[in-house]
DNA sequence: CTACATGCAAATCGTTTGCACTCCA
DNA sequence: TGGAGTGCAAACGATTTGCATGTAG
Protein backbone atom coordinates (compact mmCIF):
# COMPACT_ATOMS: atom_id res chain seq x y z
CA UNK A 1 0.00 0.00 0.00
CA UNK A 2 2.76 2.21 0.79
CA UNK A 3 3.30 2.17 -3.61
CA UNK A 4 0.19 4.10 -3.24
CA UNK A 5 1.22 6.82 -0.80
CA UNK A 6 4.20 7.09 -2.46
CA UNK A 7 2.81 8.13 -5.69
CA UNK A 8 0.80 10.61 -4.35
CA UNK A 9 -2.50 8.57 -4.78
CA UNK A 10 -4.76 9.48 -1.68
CA UNK A 11 -5.78 5.93 0.12
CA UNK A 12 -9.35 4.80 0.38
CA UNK A 13 -10.78 1.78 1.52
CA UNK A 14 -12.12 0.62 -2.26
CA UNK A 15 -8.69 1.30 -3.70
CA UNK A 16 -6.68 -0.75 -1.12
CA UNK A 17 -8.49 -3.34 -1.97
CA UNK A 18 -8.81 -2.45 -5.67
CA UNK A 19 -5.01 -2.51 -5.80
CA UNK A 20 -4.72 -5.48 -3.71
CA UNK A 21 -7.06 -7.83 -5.91
CA UNK A 22 -4.89 -6.46 -8.99
CA UNK A 23 -1.51 -6.93 -7.58
CA UNK A 24 -2.61 -10.20 -5.18
CA UNK A 25 -2.74 -12.79 -8.67
CA UNK A 26 -0.79 -13.55 -11.73
CA UNK A 27 -4.29 -13.64 -13.66
CA UNK A 28 -5.00 -10.67 -16.23
CA UNK A 29 -8.42 -8.87 -15.11
CA UNK A 30 -10.83 -7.26 -16.62
CA UNK A 31 -12.10 -4.53 -14.63
CA UNK A 32 -15.58 -6.51 -14.18
CA UNK A 33 -13.97 -9.25 -13.02
CA UNK A 34 -11.86 -7.07 -10.44
CA UNK A 35 -15.16 -5.26 -9.36
CA UNK A 36 -17.05 -8.65 -9.15
CA UNK A 37 -14.28 -9.96 -6.68
CA UNK A 38 -13.41 -6.81 -4.88
CA UNK A 39 -17.41 -6.90 -4.33
CA UNK A 40 -16.86 -9.98 -2.24
CA UNK A 41 -15.02 -7.31 0.61
CA UNK A 42 -16.47 -4.12 -0.02
CA UNK A 43 -20.25 -4.62 -1.41
CA UNK A 44 -20.65 -0.83 -1.69
CA UNK A 45 -18.02 -0.53 -4.29
CA UNK A 46 -19.79 0.58 -7.78
CA UNK A 47 -18.06 -0.66 -11.47
CA UNK A 48 -17.38 2.78 -12.41
CA UNK A 49 -14.97 3.49 -9.17
CA UNK A 50 -13.07 0.57 -10.08
CA UNK A 51 -12.51 1.82 -13.28
CA UNK A 52 -11.58 4.98 -11.98
CA UNK A 53 -9.03 3.34 -10.04
CA UNK A 54 -7.61 1.30 -12.37
CA UNK A 55 -6.94 3.88 -14.77
CA UNK A 56 -5.67 6.00 -12.14
CA UNK A 57 -3.11 2.91 -11.11
CA UNK A 58 -1.79 2.93 -15.04
CA UNK A 59 -1.50 6.22 -15.54
CA UNK A 60 0.80 6.25 -12.45
CA UNK A 61 2.47 3.36 -14.02
CA UNK A 62 1.33 0.98 -10.87
CA UNK A 63 -0.01 -1.34 -13.65
CA UNK A 64 -0.08 -2.03 -17.35
CA UNK A 65 -2.85 -3.30 -19.96
CA UNK A 66 -3.10 -6.15 -22.46
CA UNK A 67 -5.38 -6.84 -24.95
CA UNK A 68 -4.53 -6.67 -28.45
CA UNK A 69 -7.82 -8.89 -28.92
CA UNK A 70 -9.76 -6.03 -29.05
CA UNK A 71 -12.48 -7.18 -26.74
CA UNK A 72 -12.61 -6.52 -23.27
CA UNK A 73 -9.34 -4.60 -21.86
CA UNK A 74 -7.49 -6.91 -19.23
CA UNK A 75 -4.91 -4.83 -16.51
CA UNK A 76 -1.99 -6.38 -15.56
CA UNK A 77 0.20 -6.08 -12.21
CA UNK A 78 3.54 -7.07 -13.83
CA UNK A 79 5.01 -3.92 -14.30
CA UNK A 80 8.60 -5.77 -15.11
CA UNK A 81 9.63 -6.12 -18.43
CA UNK A 82 7.81 -8.71 -20.19
CA UNK A 83 5.31 -10.52 -23.07
CA UNK A 84 2.01 -12.02 -23.28
CA UNK A 85 0.71 -15.37 -24.33
CA UNK A 86 -2.68 -15.00 -25.41
CA UNK A 87 -4.82 -17.97 -25.68
CA UNK A 88 -7.54 -17.38 -28.65
CA UNK A 89 -10.16 -19.58 -27.58
CA UNK A 90 -10.50 -18.61 -23.75
CA UNK A 91 -8.72 -15.04 -23.75
CA UNK A 92 -6.54 -16.20 -20.80
CA UNK A 93 -3.23 -13.53 -20.71
CA UNK A 94 0.05 -15.62 -19.60
CA UNK A 95 3.41 -13.53 -18.63
CA UNK A 96 6.23 -14.48 -19.66
CA UNK A 97 9.75 -13.53 -20.21
CA UNK A 98 12.66 -13.44 -23.28
CA UNK A 99 16.29 -12.13 -23.58
CA UNK A 100 15.86 -12.79 -27.28
CA UNK A 101 12.70 -10.04 -27.16
CA UNK A 102 14.40 -7.42 -24.85
CA UNK A 103 17.33 -7.44 -26.42
CA UNK A 104 15.41 -6.70 -30.06
CA UNK A 105 16.59 -3.20 -31.46
CA UNK A 106 13.92 -1.63 -33.64
CA UNK A 107 15.78 -1.84 -37.31
CA UNK A 108 16.42 1.37 -38.80
CA UNK A 109 13.48 1.10 -40.87
CA UNK A 110 11.78 1.98 -38.09
CA UNK A 111 13.56 4.54 -36.40
CA UNK A 112 12.99 6.52 -39.33
CA UNK A 113 9.40 6.38 -38.50
CA UNK A 114 9.57 7.92 -35.67
CA UNK A 115 11.07 7.31 -31.98
CA UNK A 116 10.26 3.87 -30.69
CA UNK A 117 9.35 3.72 -26.90
CA UNK A 118 7.96 0.71 -26.20
CA UNK A 119 7.55 -3.09 -28.00
CA UNK A 120 4.10 -5.14 -27.19
CA UNK A 121 4.25 -8.53 -27.98
CA UNK A 122 1.45 -11.31 -27.73
CA UNK A 123 2.78 -15.17 -28.77
CA UNK A 124 -0.98 -15.92 -29.95
CA UNK A 125 -2.13 -19.55 -29.64
CA UNK A 126 -3.88 -22.41 -28.02
CA UNK A 127 -3.48 -22.63 -24.55
CA UNK A 128 -2.98 -25.56 -22.54
CA UNK A 129 -6.28 -26.25 -20.69
CA UNK A 130 -8.07 -25.33 -23.98
CA UNK A 131 -6.12 -27.64 -26.52
CA UNK A 132 -8.96 -30.27 -27.41
CA UNK A 133 -12.00 -28.10 -26.83
CA UNK A 134 -14.27 -27.18 -29.08
CA UNK A 135 -16.58 -24.77 -27.65
CA UNK A 136 -15.27 -21.34 -26.62
CA UNK A 137 -14.44 -21.75 -22.88
CA UNK A 138 -14.93 -17.93 -21.98
CA UNK A 139 -12.52 -19.18 -18.70
CA UNK A 140 -10.60 -16.83 -17.42
CA UNK B 1 -11.25 -8.30 -57.45
CA UNK B 2 -10.46 -11.96 -58.64
CA UNK B 3 -9.61 -12.33 -55.45
CA UNK B 4 -12.88 -11.83 -53.92
CA UNK B 5 -14.21 -14.50 -56.54
CA UNK B 6 -12.01 -17.19 -55.65
CA UNK B 7 -13.08 -16.50 -52.17
CA UNK B 8 -16.23 -17.45 -53.02
CA UNK B 9 -17.58 -14.07 -51.86
CA UNK B 10 -20.35 -12.91 -53.58
CA UNK B 11 -19.56 -9.57 -55.36
CA UNK B 12 -21.81 -6.78 -55.16
CA UNK B 13 -20.48 -2.37 -55.38
CA UNK B 14 -20.06 -1.81 -52.43
CA UNK B 15 -18.08 -4.82 -51.69
CA UNK B 16 -15.60 -4.00 -54.40
CA UNK B 17 -15.15 -0.54 -53.43
CA UNK B 18 -14.35 -1.23 -49.71
CA UNK B 19 -11.83 -3.82 -50.75
CA UNK B 20 -10.19 -1.36 -53.04
CA UNK B 21 -10.15 1.37 -50.53
CA UNK B 22 -8.77 -0.84 -48.12
CA UNK B 23 -6.12 -2.42 -50.05
CA UNK B 24 -5.48 0.57 -52.48
CA UNK B 25 -3.43 2.01 -49.59
CA UNK B 26 -0.32 1.48 -47.16
CA UNK B 27 -2.48 3.43 -44.18
CA UNK B 28 -4.46 1.33 -41.72
CA UNK B 29 -8.27 2.54 -41.83
CA UNK B 30 -10.42 2.51 -39.14
CA UNK B 31 -14.44 1.23 -40.25
CA UNK B 32 -15.13 4.77 -40.05
CA UNK B 33 -12.69 6.07 -42.08
CA UNK B 34 -13.06 3.33 -44.69
CA UNK B 35 -16.69 4.31 -44.54
CA UNK B 36 -16.35 7.83 -45.40
CA UNK B 37 -14.16 7.38 -48.31
CA UNK B 38 -16.06 4.97 -49.48
CA UNK B 39 -19.12 6.74 -49.62
CA UNK B 40 -17.69 9.27 -51.85
CA UNK B 41 -18.14 6.50 -54.54
CA UNK B 42 -20.80 4.64 -53.03
CA UNK B 43 -22.84 7.55 -51.19
CA UNK B 44 -26.24 4.99 -50.31
CA UNK B 45 -23.25 2.86 -48.66
CA UNK B 46 -24.01 2.42 -44.92
CA UNK B 47 -21.90 1.85 -42.20
CA UNK B 48 -22.63 -1.24 -41.01
CA UNK B 49 -22.64 -2.65 -44.62
CA UNK B 50 -18.92 -1.43 -44.42
CA UNK B 51 -18.41 -3.27 -40.74
CA UNK B 52 -19.77 -6.62 -42.09
CA UNK B 53 -17.81 -6.22 -44.90
CA UNK B 54 -14.23 -6.17 -43.57
CA UNK B 55 -15.21 -8.53 -41.19
CA UNK B 56 -16.08 -10.96 -43.83
CA UNK B 57 -12.71 -10.20 -45.42
CA UNK B 58 -10.75 -10.39 -42.06
CA UNK B 59 -12.61 -14.24 -41.51
CA UNK B 60 -11.38 -14.75 -45.34
CA UNK B 61 -7.58 -14.01 -44.46
CA UNK B 62 -7.69 -11.32 -47.03
CA UNK B 63 -6.86 -8.67 -44.42
CA UNK B 64 -5.75 -8.13 -40.98
CA UNK B 65 -6.61 -6.08 -37.83
CA UNK B 66 -4.25 -4.16 -35.61
CA UNK B 67 -5.00 -2.34 -31.73
CA UNK B 68 -3.48 -3.34 -28.95
CA UNK B 69 -4.00 0.39 -27.99
CA UNK B 70 -7.55 -0.24 -27.65
CA UNK B 71 -9.60 2.24 -29.73
CA UNK B 72 -11.19 1.67 -32.44
CA UNK B 73 -9.81 -0.84 -34.82
CA UNK B 74 -7.50 -0.43 -37.49
CA UNK B 75 -7.67 -2.42 -40.99
CA UNK B 76 -4.76 -3.84 -42.56
CA UNK B 77 -4.24 -4.92 -46.13
CA UNK B 78 -0.70 -6.19 -45.89
CA UNK B 79 -1.00 -10.37 -45.66
CA UNK B 80 2.59 -10.28 -45.38
CA UNK B 81 4.48 -10.80 -42.34
CA UNK B 82 5.28 -7.95 -40.56
CA UNK B 83 4.67 -6.16 -37.68
CA UNK B 84 3.87 -2.41 -36.73
CA UNK B 85 5.05 0.52 -35.89
CA UNK B 86 2.20 2.93 -33.82
CA UNK B 87 2.27 6.18 -32.89
CA UNK B 88 1.00 6.44 -29.48
CA UNK B 89 -0.04 10.66 -30.28
CA UNK B 90 -2.22 10.31 -33.04
CA UNK B 91 -2.82 6.37 -33.69
CA UNK B 92 -0.68 6.41 -37.11
CA UNK B 93 0.09 2.62 -37.88
CA UNK B 94 2.80 1.82 -40.16
CA UNK B 95 4.44 -1.18 -41.32
CA UNK B 96 8.06 -2.70 -40.76
CA UNK B 97 9.47 -5.82 -41.66
CA UNK B 98 11.98 -7.33 -39.12
CA UNK B 99 14.46 -10.41 -39.76
CA UNK B 100 14.90 -10.98 -36.35
CA UNK B 101 11.34 -10.64 -34.66
CA UNK B 102 10.75 -13.39 -37.77
CA UNK B 103 13.30 -15.70 -37.04
CA UNK B 104 12.02 -15.25 -33.09
CA UNK B 105 10.53 -18.75 -31.80
CA UNK B 106 8.80 -18.68 -28.46
CA UNK B 107 10.90 -19.66 -25.47
CA UNK B 108 10.20 -22.94 -23.97
CA UNK B 109 8.22 -21.73 -21.07
CA UNK B 110 6.16 -20.14 -23.72
CA UNK B 111 5.63 -23.87 -25.20
CA UNK B 112 4.56 -25.12 -22.16
CA UNK B 113 1.83 -22.70 -21.66
CA UNK B 114 0.08 -23.85 -25.00
CA UNK B 115 0.05 -24.28 -28.74
CA UNK B 116 1.87 -20.65 -29.93
CA UNK B 117 0.50 -19.89 -33.64
CA UNK B 118 1.30 -16.36 -34.33
CA UNK B 119 3.00 -13.33 -33.28
CA UNK B 120 1.81 -10.22 -32.70
CA UNK B 121 4.17 -7.05 -32.67
CA UNK B 122 3.78 -3.56 -32.10
CA UNK B 123 6.89 -0.99 -31.84
CA UNK B 124 5.12 1.63 -30.06
CA UNK B 125 6.12 5.70 -29.98
CA UNK B 126 5.70 9.01 -31.81
CA UNK B 127 6.43 9.10 -35.65
CA UNK B 128 7.91 12.12 -37.11
CA UNK B 129 5.05 14.05 -37.35
CA UNK B 130 4.40 14.05 -34.38
CA UNK B 131 7.86 14.93 -32.62
CA UNK B 132 7.51 18.42 -30.91
CA UNK B 133 3.55 18.47 -31.29
CA UNK B 134 2.03 19.12 -27.73
CA UNK B 135 -1.57 18.86 -28.37
CA UNK B 136 -3.28 15.64 -29.78
CA UNK B 137 -3.23 15.07 -33.10
CA UNK B 138 -5.69 12.92 -33.75
CA UNK B 139 -4.45 12.53 -37.33
CA UNK B 140 -4.68 9.27 -39.79
C1' DC C 1 -12.66 22.29 6.57
C1' DT C 2 -12.03 21.47 1.59
C1' DA C 3 -10.59 19.16 -2.22
C1' DC C 4 -10.90 14.91 -3.97
C1' DA C 5 -13.24 10.17 -4.20
C1' DT C 6 -17.51 7.69 -4.56
C1' DG C 7 -22.11 5.89 -6.06
C1' DC C 8 -25.72 6.31 -9.06
C1' DA C 9 -27.63 6.85 -13.36
C1' DA C 10 -27.35 8.51 -17.71
C1' DA C 11 -24.43 9.29 -21.63
C1' DT C 12 -20.82 7.79 -25.10
C1' DC C 13 -18.89 5.33 -28.65
C1' DG C 14 -17.51 1.66 -31.49
C1' DT C 15 -19.66 -2.22 -33.28
C1' DT C 16 -23.43 -5.58 -34.05
C1' DT C 17 -28.05 -7.13 -35.16
C1' DG C 18 -33.23 -7.68 -36.60
C1' DC C 19 -36.03 -6.79 -40.29
C1' DA C 20 -37.94 -5.72 -44.73
C1' DC C 21 -36.32 -4.88 -49.18
C1' DT C 22 -32.93 -5.28 -53.16
C1' DC C 23 -29.89 -7.66 -56.07
C1' DC C 24 -26.30 -11.13 -57.60
C1' DA C 25 -25.71 -15.63 -59.54
C1' DT D 1 -36.14 -17.07 -58.65
C1' DG D 2 -34.01 -17.60 -54.10
C1' DG D 3 -30.88 -16.85 -50.89
C1' DA D 4 -27.39 -13.69 -49.81
C1' DG D 5 -26.40 -8.55 -49.29
C1' DT D 6 -27.95 -3.96 -47.96
C1' DG D 7 -29.84 0.14 -45.45
C1' DC D 8 -32.08 1.69 -41.58
C1' DA D 9 -32.72 2.06 -36.93
C1' DA D 10 -32.46 0.11 -32.77
C1' DA D 11 -29.74 -2.86 -29.70
C1' DC D 12 -25.35 -3.77 -27.34
C1' DG D 13 -21.54 -3.91 -24.26
C1' DA D 14 -17.58 -1.83 -22.49
C1' DT D 15 -16.16 2.35 -20.60
C1' DT D 16 -16.84 7.22 -19.23
C1' DT D 17 -18.99 11.23 -17.13
C1' DG D 18 -22.14 14.75 -14.47
C1' DC D 19 -23.79 15.49 -10.20
C1' DA D 20 -24.76 15.41 -5.28
C1' DT D 21 -22.87 13.36 -1.26
C1' DG D 22 -19.23 11.32 1.62
C1' DT D 23 -14.61 11.29 3.37
C1' DA D 24 -9.33 11.48 3.65
C1' DG D 25 -5.91 14.45 5.28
Amino acid sequence: MAVLRRHGIRMTHQRMEVYREVTGTGEHPDAETVYRRVKRRVPAISLDTVYRTLNLFERQGLIGRVGATGDRTRFDANVKRHHHFVCMRCGRVTDFYSEALDAFSPPREVREMGHPQSLYVEVRGICKACTGTEGDGKAG
